[in-house]
DNA sequence: ATGGACCTTCCAGTGCAGGGGAAGGTCAAG
DNA sequence: CTTGACCTTCCCCTGCACTGGAAGGTCCAT
């Protein structure tokens, strides 16, 4: 397959597959005589599992270290498994963060619309926030 | 005051004090005769409402706006109503891809807890995602 | 007069995941 | 035989909020 190919199938760009190899990813394919990429479509595979990690909030160079340990014949499950927990608690911190703000923000919203907007003070900004 | 003064006293530093003018959040202050930056120690006020956006998540080129706005004469009060309203919409959005985020991860981990590594497929990198 | 703490400007880089576009080569159809 | 779609490498750009460092000027105490 063409990059083209791999790259419509995959549903993303032939500039993200170039850079996916760049990034150690995608290993370097087979060229035609003329200097085009030629892909196994197996790649098709190896692109899923790229959009699942990142669907699984995984970074690339995480992602890229699960398929180094699978390519030296490896299985990646115990450090898919870490990467995994470290990813929940993190998320997890993130989601009370976050659940933090929304009710910083309610309440600012709730004071922006019951007060007056006259009401700034001289060196204030506003006194929304 | 001297840049490192204004610096220390609003908890932060002289490279993001410099920045900030440079972004349009704070006005350009007048010199000493050998050039060096002279704050009226009022800019902790405006320190202090950059500080507060921050935390209510909005960005800096938000946060300019509003202060455009206010050095304009004009209470911000409005436009920095609609900015929380729609962070809010924005902060839900977050909240609801992050809570899916969790329960997927939660269930791949309960998944990798419960199986055996080596049931892995060939053509599979790692069944745990 | 000298050391150190402070200040100035300017340039460049960080992390993340690509995107934009130039300059040129290749291939199949009309 | 030329057009258009595809491919190649190359380098720079994006957003966000800074941070680091170089080269040089200033101020105060010793």
């Amino acid at each position: 397959m063409r990059i083209g190919e791999l790259a419509s199938a995959a549903g993303t760009s032939t500039k993200t597959l170039r850079f996916y190899e760049e990034q150690g990813l995608l290993p370097a394919p087979d060229r035609t005589p003329a200097g085009y990429r030629d892909y196994d479509p197996i790649m098709l595979d190896r692109l899923d599992f790229i959009r699942r990690g990142q669907a699984a909030g995984l970074t690339l160079a995480q992602i890229q270290q699960v398929l180094e340990i699978r390519d030296g014949g490896q299985a990646p499950c115990g450090h898919v498994r870490d990467l995994l927990d470290q990813r929940l608690v993190n998320v997890e911190d993130q989601l009370r963060s976050l659940t933090a703000l929304r009710d910083t923000l309610t309440s600012l919203r709730d004071e922006a619309t019951t007060l007056h907007p006259d009401t700034c003070g001289p060196h204030q900004v506003c006194r929304y926030v």
